[in-house]
DNA sequence: GTGAAGGGCCAC
DNA sequence: AAACGTGGCCCTTCAC
């Protein structure tokens, strides 16, 4: 079927557009572009359409550099004016072009990839495309072939115009649909959230963060000498075993196989666990040298080759800095993932963190919210004693553990910090006692007593988690504090399948609502930001980082130190949320 | 040759 | 009897 459509290639037009389009409140919105990265590319169509007319916006017709043509004001104006409602799928792509090619926000956005998601409720069978999404919700059945046509002529064909128009058009009646269904799902307020997180994200993509090539090349030297070390070693130790050693040499293993290491390991009379996994070798370590030079080997081949010369190459040469893919519903519970490369698995170790540092004249800005998952629990569970050990403002792990040793604040011992910090850590996640026995090393009987003095403590804490596992089950539904949800798949004859569901919705609402709150954190950090030299430049689920001029790292501090705690405030009411925050050239503790 | 699956391990 | 949640990346193995 045609679609009516003009085509806008000069100001005139340009401006008698975007009067048109202003008399709307809600607008379908796609662009096209020669490229996928806005770093390599042009920015060709902008299209907005009304659903009864759509208009196509050649940004070629307007001159060389977007940003500078003055016809393009107009434009400009709507897509950054908040009050105008754009619909777009995966808006964070159109966003980023706009930004960097006609230098402008689009604000007011509805994104149909992300309601689609959050639909979806974790269901990861269902697609999220555009003609998926089209298809599932209006039951249009969408021709994406013009997707991968040439945006770079000098003058498009009219497939190619009509396609375009086309797109945005359909983003209308996908909307109406998509709108009533969060509504009645429960969804519009973190459909909200993750709308208005979409341009801090966009602008942290085109941001990045400066990697220390040099920095990075020196560490990297020292972990190639030591991996050939490692390996040359463990190859001997390992040959000890293999019969044809004697014969022919060394017999030479790929150490990096863990069927052949583990047949050597048999050889050499090692009594293997049921995986060769680092805490399960960690034990024979002691007893059998071969099996700690192994663990010595792993270490530094993961440091060389996921931390090696790959990452330098997501350098991009424009900026000099690394512009990584962040999928703002990476988890089904609403975090983030991050990916090439993924700057939320650098390791932790100082060697290659001060590798990410702010440029010259500049500082980095880091905030991370203090244990703001044991925080949500507190407030959702209403436990008194758990509540209390925030209030104190203390070191909560030495609260704790001397709410359930029972002793005075300054009597904890190491030990006991140790223990309740680690049981901390573990409840969120559901752990058991026969796996909080492994990690402490105490015995089954000393685990169980344990946690049953911790629960004995927090008794509201167990109350809530019995329910909200009871819950979860009973509902096969778990919600997030800003309503975003989770539908729960389990085989109600499988006793394993039951509890590990359970765990699942029990962790859910405390991860996600940790991810709703950096979410919102991320909003106001970009509002505020406006005007100031600081840039978003990282995110890693709990700390957010910021690029600033020097001079104004101060002011920034106070501002992203606001955004974050008002942001936790808006979802955690009993609790106090607090951050850490400091001023640094590189990325560090 | 390519891709999926599984093991292993980095982060929070 | 069970055995801690979320991701991505690298490697080997194995099927096509």
């Amino acid at each position: 079927m045609e679609i009516q459509f003009q085509y806008v290639t000069d100001a005139d037009a340009a401006e008698r557009a975007v009067e048109e389009l202003r008399r709307e409140g809600t607008l379908g919105f796609d662009t096209e572009t020669t490229e996928l990265d806005p770093y390599k590319g042009r920015l060709r169509l902008v299209q907005l359409s009304t659903g009864r007319n759509t208009y196509v916006f050649d940004v070629f017709k307007f001159g060389e550099d977007g940003r500078a043509a003055q016809g393009l004001e107009p434009l400009r104006e709507l897509l950054a004016d908040a009050s105008v409602q754009k619909v777009a799928h995966n808006a964070k792509f159109d966003q980023k072009w706009v930004r960097h090619h006609l230098g402008c926000e689009t604000n007011g956005v509805f994104d149909t990839y992300l309601a689609s998601v959050l639909i979806a409720a974790g269901d990861s069978d269902r697609r999220h495309s555009l003609a998926d999404v089209a298809k599932y919700f209006t039951d249009i059945e969408l021709d994406k072939s013009e997707q991968i046509s040439d945006w770079n002529a000098g003058e498009l064909s009219p497939s190619q115009l009509q396609y375009a128009a086309r797109d945005a058009q359909v983003m209308l009646s996908l909307h109406e649909q998509m709108a009533d269904r969060l509504a009645s799902d429960g969804l519009t307020e973190v459909a909200k959230l993750e709308f208005e997180c979409l341009m801090p994200i966009a602008q942290m993509e085109l941001n990045g963060i400066f990697l220390d090539a040099e920095r990075w090349r020196e560490q990297l030297a020292k972990v190639r000498v030591a991996q050939s070390k490692a390996a040359d070693e463990l190859q001997d130790m390992l040959s000890a075993g293999v019969a044809q050693a004697s014969l022919f040499g060394r017999a030479e293993i790929n150490l990096d196989s863990q069927a052949q290491v583990t047949d050597a390991l048999i050889n050499l009379g090692v009594p293997m666990p049921n995986s060769t996994r680092a805490w399960e070798l960690q034990p024979l370590a002691e007893k059998y040298p071969v099996v700690g030079k192994l663990l010595e080997y792993r270490a530094v081949q993961k440091s060389m080759t996921s931390f090696g010369e790959n990452i330098l190459e997501y350098i991009e040469p424009k900026t000099g800095r690394i512009h990584a893919d962040f999928r703002q519903i990476g988890a089904p519970t609403g975090r983030f993932s991050c990916s090439n490369p993924n700057l939320q698995q650098i390791p932790h170790d100082a060697a290659y963190r001060r590798c990410f540092r702010a440029t010259e004249g500049k500082k980095l800005v880091i905030a991370d919210y203090s244990q703001i998952e044991l925080r949500i629990l507190a407030d959702f569970s209403g436990d008194e004693n758990f509540i209390k050990a925030f209030e104190s403002g203390q070191d909560f792990h030495s609260m704790t553990a001397s709410q359930v040793f029972n002793v005075k604040p300054e009597d904890v011992t190491a030990e006991q910090r140790s223990f309740a910090k680690r049981l901390n850590f573990g409840i969120v996640y559901g752990v058991g006692a026969s796996r909080f026995a492994m990690m402490t090393g105490l015995s089954q009987t000393d685990a169980e007593n344990t946690m049953r003095k911790y629960f004995g403590t927090y008794r509201n804490l167990d109350g809530y988690l019995r329910e909200s596992g009871r819950s979860v089950i009973d509902s096969r539904v778990a919600r997030t504090a800003s309503g975003r949800m989770l539908r729960l798949r389990y085989d109600e004859n499988d006793r394993a399948s039951i509890a590990s569901a359970k765990r699942y919705g029990v962790n859910m609402p405390i991860q996600g609502t940790s991810a709703d709150i950096l979410k919102r954190a991320l909003r106001l950090l970009h509002d505020s930001l406006a005007g100031t030299s600081g840039h978003l430049v990282n995110i890693v689920h709990d700390e957010v980082m910021v690029e600033c001029d020097s001079a104004e790292a101060d002011d920034i501090a106070v501002k992203l130190e606001n955004a974050m705690v008002a942001a936790g405030g808006e979802f955690v009411k009993r609790v106090p949320i607090k951050t850490d925050v400091h001023i640094a050239d590189e990325w560090s503790k």
